[in-house]
DNA sequence: ACCTGAACACCGTTCAAGT
DNA sequence: ACCTGAACACCGTTCAAGT
């Protein structure tokens, strides 16, 4: 009975944390973590901080700019490689975009997210900035290297999007099993779409990994052979 | 007076059409049109076809199959290339994944459920399949053409989600200039990121169809460096 | 300025009951 | 088998009113 009530900084849920927006989006990750982007609500979070949704409009516009900001507290996971790190700048460059994408393949939804919003808080700006070095050490000039960090960044995205989804939701084994049943259909004899049905089971062949190591591979090659347009003389 | 009732067929909305997956798919295409995919919800898709949300659920699984059969519907708009059609197949394959992406530029809500669903639908299949007999033309073994189709499909769905979202919502503009902003201060003369303040204002330059255009070539030019890997020798 | 409760205008999906 | 109304369990956002 005479022991000292716990130090306020417990971080256990105390009482009434002050609101503000580091509180808001701090309470939002670990939602996040805890039960899905589909939870991560203003009503929810505002019942997590014992308030209610309508305060949170102080500090947050609306539910795409929390979730956006959500998406930079979590590329805070993504490594870069240190200055003096082992292997060239491409394996290097695999390396860390390998990393983001199998960091969203965990969040498929914030994946989405990151498609669409172009996220600008400062653990996406210290990702694309690693990018652009690692280009600009591999010889990209400086404009090429602007214009293929947007693209690399763009493609890894989508590859979680769309691959991280048929982990997740229950009944995505379901759809996965649909739309294979759907190519194979198209690409079987009897099938009018010639093209499908000469590639046949190549259509399907790979896994996710042999695909995005090859797709990464496509994007570096690509942008080593394709000058970008206009002023910039290489 | 003694004109005669306008034909059954007339379209105009009959008074209690029958219900069947191509009703439901159709008044959500209407719907599309009318509203954009944001009131394509099954509650609204069942007022206007007279009936209640409940009843829709024996022809469509939920919203998510909902929607992948709308965008299945619009793709029929994408024109392919006739056998006997002018250019090489490189620029035919570009005016088609072109043409792709600025239908789906106009709904990027759909080019969003694109990512996520792999769409297995007959237009979507039509579509692939012209894809494969271009990247065949131009001599890419088939393996590679297979995996090379889903890249390009991925790429130009990714750069509709993103760009199309730029003009769409209200407050688009706004989003995009603090973007700018963002990405401005991160190249500013202060600024830790040292390969975006060398970047500058190349971090920002090129127009949508010129950086579509250079994208595209990245791609096929990878491609082309990149076979697949495993059994196959090309 | 910040916070709140209540209200407005919606959602998807399930289920028991009917035909 | 198909259709329905009602219910369950939620949403985002705004606004007048308070402090």
């Amino acid at each position: 009975m005479t022991r000292p009530p716990p130090p306020a900084s417990r971080r256990e849920r105390p009482a009434k944390p002050a609101l503000s927006r580091a509180a808001i989006v701090a309470a939002a990750s670990a939602l996040l973590a805890e039960e899905g982007l589909e939870r991560v609500t203003m009503r929810r979070i505002a019942t997590e901080l014992d308030t209610g949704a309508a305060s949170l409009y102080v500090y947050v516009r609306n539910t795409e700019e929390l979730h956006a900001a959500v998406l930079d507290e979590l590329l805070a996971e993504v490594q870069l490689p240190a200055g003096d790190a082992a292997g060239n700048w491409r394996e290097r460059l695999t390396g860390v975009l390998t990393s983001y994408t199998e960091l969203l393949y965990r969040h498929p939804n914030l994946a989405r997210v990151a498609i669409t919003t172009r996220p600008s808080g400062p653990h996406s700006l210290r990702l694309f900035d690693g990018l652009l070095g690692l280009l600009t050490e591999g010889g990209v000039p400086v404009r090429d290297a602007a214009w293929a960090g947007d693209l690399l960044v763009q493609h890894a995205t989508a590859q979680a999007a769309e691959a991280g989804t048929r982990e997740e939701a229950p009944g995505a084994e379901v759809e996965e099993a649909e739309f294979s049943a759907a190519v194979r259909a198209a690409a079987a004899p009897g099938s009018p779409l010639e093209n499908m049905v000469a590639a046949g089971e190549d259509l399907l062949s790979g896994t996710g990994e042999q695909r995005l190591r090859w797709s990464l591979d496509v994007l570096l090659n690509g942008v080593l052979a394709t000058p970008t347009p206009g002023p910039t003389a290489g």
